[in-house]
DNA sequence: ATCCTCCCCTAC
DNA sequence: TAAGGTAGGGGAGGAT
């Protein structure tokens, strides 16, 4: 029956892509390594979620010296004859049993004994495992059947009695409660963050892992067992751990109910005025508003110096005549409340004035998970290509434009071939509990959709209800927003392979520049749809998704052709095919053509390219302005002349809000003004930059306009900003809240009608300007930096404490490691290394003096470490140490011995027990040498757990009180991460802003790097 | 001319 | 319930 699988047809792909791999996945502790053999996808992590589990190997023989495999035959000949591919310690495993040669013994589980073991230089099997010779080596084929990515179809045959759980297992028996899980139907995520159905745990402290879970369904692992032994899914009733935990108590629910009736209420009002419709594609205005009109608020009155009024003279003045009266609802609100004696915003936890809203806000929004990664691709794709050697290519440009089909959807379908024919979104709406009723009035936004969705006419950005009325079968799921950024950085990993160039556009989409593949002359003619067809092979194998390829010959014709292959294709727009192409093509398909600019084209009559075509320059330009008009004059001729990755360093750093903001009291605007400062200023930080600019922008509800369309969304607004430089820069959170103030009093827009709050940093430039560029990166480009990390090293620390240095003490230093490491390499030299090394400026005290965090983690290094004989920290390279000047020498040892009792206090902390990973550590350089070696033997997804189980240990301490200085030192580590390892600047940004989160409500300011 | 401020627009 | 963010290009109009 497992040969009568239903077949896909996925156009352009032979089987012997299909994704699915036979492999191990490392169990047990450090001293007792053993593997599961394990059919997984071939996109998912090492030890992630696997499909079906075929046996176990244990590397470490036993008492009798045997190495000891189980398999079950009959499942491992089956996953091998419908195409999946064993990794190679796999295959030689399976040659060693001769299973390759499919033999006719079909035990489960039998253990046959192995005396010898294979290789286990694989990257799967990075635990402990020394390489050794491979005497098992032989290449194996693996029959290739007509089945293609069918993987799945295994575990169909088991049921599916968790279909549609998603569950994360905290106590023991971990992976059998997981494997259970999987093997009927359900599925299981391994971090706190991501979202799940049902929480297992045997003892509530379980649970207490991250904080997320409070409101999670914690359920008992009999409750697994229980459902398996009766065939069908239990109720959880009796198997919750704590009813508390998921059951909402009485007295939050009349809230809710409270609140639901005002709103029902300002829906009425709405549907009255209604004005807002879905189609707008404005997001904060119908209407454009009258030029010196917009703001009003400001020019009506007479504020000359804006620091000198402030918002409560503001109210005090038009207390009497405040504009907002006529304005029902807000009077509506203020009455509400008045009338219950009910203050609503204190239960409400889901607008801004929860002061976790920010948080929360960001861990859920689409928008800021894609902006954010945009801007950390930007630098992950600048480190990329910065490794690879330069190529230059005169001969014709080749530019792929590279987006993945329905990003987001396609993610989420890899585990669930089920619905790929079917219409799929994804959306937030698939988290509500209610019944379907409810949903087709969803305002939720439909993030993406499938391809078989958008044949109704379904499209990404379309709300829930308007998607339902389409397509009333159509299939809701999650976000799973950790899924999408694996899906990503892979990508850019894998294009920067075939790039000469590559531009970052989105965590989806790339262009990349590969002339370089192709002849130079010209006339050879070469179609790079081979090229095209291989890399979405690629992609496809390495990641389970599919991506289509435009392929042009500049930035625009490359783009547009995307939009012809999707979906899974690839098409080449040659430049012989524009004319005809581009005459009935809608101007709306030109990027950067949107609904205004459509607008004011078609006001003219003009609807396609070939339209534009008898439209004189001067009049675009007149219509236009010169820059516009111009280039809407070259794209609709097709003409394009950006360089691909010619992009400026970042210009701006920002945040901007505008759902959820509902203000009732000036108090609230101003704390949320503060929380967002924080959040912007430690962006800037992270950025490692200094900004001599603050725009801060509130949203108006535009007078007149009726109830936002979307619950706590801003509805019709208009938009107020004002600018404000700072000669000395900004220097602190602090200065930057100041600074909003200021600028938000000056805005003089009443709490109550705002419904958007933006802080824009500007004026850019590098936290240490110059020297850090000059001398640390171009000497490391160089590779003549190695004496300085040696240095560094010894110090216990690397870049990080280095880049804290003054500039002067860093250019000694550097001087100094480069004349040593010429001395070093020149043999000629060798009697000048004493005078050099005695004038070696490295002095543990400068070093000190100069930096908290080098001092801090030196003399803590020093303070942790018992006395070796020599009086040389043990942790120290013996030789290291003996090349360097006796002057350090000596100043080492001193700090050595005296540092311990000074600074012990200071610089321990509790261990923390709870934090998995930091069992016992408590002081920094323990925590430093645990990241350093994580970072690297361990994928990111790993060293992001790290990360924010750091953030957690963090931020216990903080609510511990104390220990401020430790948690500086954290601090600051964490914020250095990303310098060497761009790929994780965005658990570092996340990691920060849960930190500032704690201390701020710990200590009601924001904790500085100084 | 060029810069500055306050916007608007676009893309994912 | 719902999570409508953000960086960059650019225009209008005033100041320099
Ligand atoms: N209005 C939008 C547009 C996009 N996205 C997210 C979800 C998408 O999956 C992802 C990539 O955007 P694309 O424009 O590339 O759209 P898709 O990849 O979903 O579909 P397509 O096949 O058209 O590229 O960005 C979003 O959340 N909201
Ligand atoms: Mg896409
Ligand atoms: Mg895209």
């Amino acid at each position: 029956s497992t040969h009568s699988l239903p077949l896909i047809h996925l156009p352009g792909l032979s089987l012997i892509q299909m994704p699915v791999r036979i492999r191990l996945a490392r169990i047990g502790c450090r001293h007792d390594p053993h593997y599961r053999i394990n059919v997984a996808n071939s996109w998912a992590k090492r030890d992630g979620r696997h499909i079906e589990k075929l046996g176990e190997y244990h590397a470490q023989p036993d008492q009798s010296g045997v190495k000891r495999i189980s398999l079950d035959f009959a499942r491992t000949k089956y996953w091998l004859s419908v195409g999946a591919q064993p990794t190679d310690t796999v295959a030689r495993l399976l040659g060693k049993v001769k299973l390759i040669e499919c033999i006719d013994i079909c035990r489960p589980e039998s253990f046959l004994p192995f005396r010898e073991a294979p290789a286990m230089e694989e990257k799967e099997s990075t635990g402990d495992g020394t390489a050794r010779n491979n005497e098992f080596g032989q290449h194996i084929v693996v029959k290739q059947e007509n089945l293609g990515p069918r993987q799945a179809e295994g575990l169909a045959q088991r049921g599916k009695i968790f279909s549609g759980i998603v569950a994360q297992v905290n106590g023991p028996p971990q992976h059998e409660l997981e494997d259970m899980i999987v093997q009927h139907g359900g599925r299981f995520e391994q971090y706190h963050a991501s979202p799940v159905t049902h929480m297992i745990a045997t003892t509530p402290s379980d649970t207490e892992i991250g904080q997320l879970q409070l409101e999670r369904l914690v359920v008992k692992p009999q409750w697994i067992t229980d459902s398996i032994r009766d065939k069908r899914l239990l109720p959880v009733d009796e198997y919750q751990l704590c009813a508390q935990a998921h059951n909402k108590n009485p007295s939050t629910l009349s809230v809710v109910k409270a609140t639901n009736k005002i709103d029902v209420t300002k829906n009425e009002n709405e549907n009255e005025n209604g004005s807002e419709n879905e189609n707008e594609t404005c997001r904060f205005s119908d209407d454009f508003v009258a030029e010196n009109e917009t703001c009003r608020f400001s020019d009506d009155s007479v504020i000359e110096d804006e620091t000198r009024r402030s918002y409560d003279d503001f109210v005090a003045e038009n207390e009497t005549c405040r504009p907002s009266l006529e304005e029902a609802w807000h009077s509506d609100i203020a009455d509400s409340e008045i009338g219950t004696g009910n203050p609503i915003h204190h239960l409400r936890l889901t607008d801004a004035n929860d002061p976790n809203f920010l948080e929360h806000y960001f861990a859920a929004s689409r928008l800021h998970h894609l902006s954010t990664w945009r801007e950390d691709l930007k630098l992950f794709a600048q480190s990329l290509m910065r490794k690879r050697k330069k190529k230059l290519h005169s001969g014709p440009r080749v530019l792929f434009h590279v987006d993945m089909d329905c990003f987001f959807a396609s993610v989420s379908l890899r585990d669930r071939q089920d619905l790929v024919a079917k219409p799929v979104a994804i959306t937030h709406a698939a988290n509500r509990q209610d019944g379907a009723m409810k949903l087709k009035d969803s305002s939720s936004d439909l993030a993406s959709c499938n391809y078989a969705a958008r044949e109704f006419g379904l499209r990404n950005g379309m709300y829930i209800k308007t998607a339902l009325q389409l397509c009333p079968s159509l299939t809701l799921l999650p976000y799973e927003y950790e899924k999408y950024q694996q899906v990503s950085y892979e990508l850019y990993r894998i294009l920067a392979n075939y790039a000469d160039e590559l531009q970052a556009v989105s965590c989806d989409e790339v262009f990349i520049d590969v002339s370089s593949a192709f002849p130079n002359d010209p006339s050879t003619v070469v179609d790079p749809s081979n090229l095209a067809e291989e890399i979405r092979k690629v992609i496809y194998q390495k990641l389970g998704c599919n991506a289509s390829i435009g392929i042009g010959s500049n930035l625009l014709l490359a783009r547009l052709a995307t939009k012809k292959a999707k979906p899974n294709g690839q098409f080449y727009l040659k430049e012989d095919m524009v004319s005809e192409y581009f005459q009935t093509l809608p101007l709306s398909n030109i990027p950067g053509v949107g609904w205004s600019i459509e607008r004011r084209l078609s006001e003219n009559g003009w609807k396609t390219c070939g339209d534009l075509l008898s439209v004189p320059l001067s009049r675009l330009r007149e219509l236009f302005g010169p820059k516009q008009g111009s280039t809407l004059y070259e794209r609709a001729r097709g003409i394009d002349n950006r360089l691909i990755s010619e992009s400026k360093p970042r210009q701006s750093v920002g945040a901007d809000i505008t759902w959820g903001v509902r203000f009732e009291t000036r108090d609230q605007l101003y704390d949320f003004v503060n929380r967002l400062s924080v959040h912007v200023f430690s962006k800037l930080e992270v950025a490692r930059l200094v900004s001599y600019k603050v725009q801060f922008r509130l949203l108006r509800r535009t007078p007149g306009a009726g109830e936002p369309i979307k619950r706590l969304g801003h509805g019709e607004c208009d938009a107020f900003s004002k600018t404000r430089r700072l000669g000395g820069g900004i220097t602190s959170a602090m200065a930057l809240q100041e600074a909003c103030r200021v600028l938000c009093n000056s805005l003089s827009i009443p709490p109550g009608e705002i419904r958007g709050v933006g802080i824009f940093l500007s004026d850019l430039a590098e936290k240490e300007p110059g020297p850090k560029q000059t001398s640390v990166l171009s000497l490391m480009e160089q590779g003549q930096v190695d004496p300085i990390e040696r240095v560094l090293k010894m110090l216990g620390y690397s870049q990080d404490v280095f880049d804290e240095l003054s500039e002067e003490l860093r250019q000694e230093i550097i001087s100094e490691a480069t004349m040593k490491r010429h001395a070093e390499i020149s043999p000629t030299k060798q009697c000048q290394p004493p005078a050099k090394q005695r004038k070696l400026p490295v002095k543990l005290s400068a070093v000190k003096r100069e930096t908290k965090m080098a001092k801090t983690s030196i003399i803590d290094m020093l303070a942790s470490r018992p006395s070796a004989p020599t009086g040389v920290p043990q942790e120290i390279d013996q030789t290291v140490f003996d090349a360097l000047p006796e002057e350090i020498q000596n100043e080492l040892r001193e700090h050595y011995r005296l540092a311990k009792p000074m600074t012990h206090e200071l610089l321990t902390a509790p261990i923390a027990d709870c934090i998995p990973g930091f069992c016992g550590m408590h002081n920094i350089e323990e925590i430093h040498k645990w990241f350093s070696k994580r970072l690297q033997d361990e994928p990111a997804a790993v060293v992001k757990v790290d990360i924010l189980d750091l953030t957690e240990y963090a931020i216990q301490l903080v609510s511990l009180g104390g220990f401020t200085e430790y948690v500086r030192v954290v601090f600051r580590y964490i914020v250095a991460i990303p310098k060497e390892n761009v790929h994780l600047l965005p658990t570092v940004q996340l990691a920060v802003d849960k930190l500032q989160n704690a201390f701020k409500s710990a200590y009601g300011t924001s904790i500085s790097l100084e």
